[in-house]
DNA sequence: GTTGAGCGTT
């Protein structure tokens, strides 16, 4: 299991639209567009998991200063999480 | 407009 960083993203992607983007590159076991919980408007990052880490380089080398409606998105590994249940 | 929400523990 790999979980990639995406970031840079337009308002206009949302989880379904993430996924779609990727899942032609693995399986994806997970994925999520951050949003503010206040305003409903997306934060402009979200994460995607992988079941492998080579789909998640596939889908890296594929996306990573992508075009998508109008902006270059950012990809990459996704941060360690300092503890696992976040608080 | 760039590295999590939510669960109240899994």
């Amino acid at each position: 299991m790999s979980k990639i960083y995406v970031g840079n993203l337009p308002w206009s992607t949302n989880n379904e639209k993430l996924e779609l983007a990727f899942a032609e590159h693995g399986q994806i076991t997970d994925h999520i567009v951050m949003s503010d919980r206040e305003t409903g408007r997306s934060r402009g990052f979200g994460f995607v998991t992988f079941a492998s880490a080579e789909e998640a380089e596939a889908a890296i080398a594929a996306k990573n200063d992508f075009e998508l409606d109008g902006r270059r998105i950012t990809v990459n590994m996704a941060n360690p999480r300092p503890q696992q249940r976040g608080w």
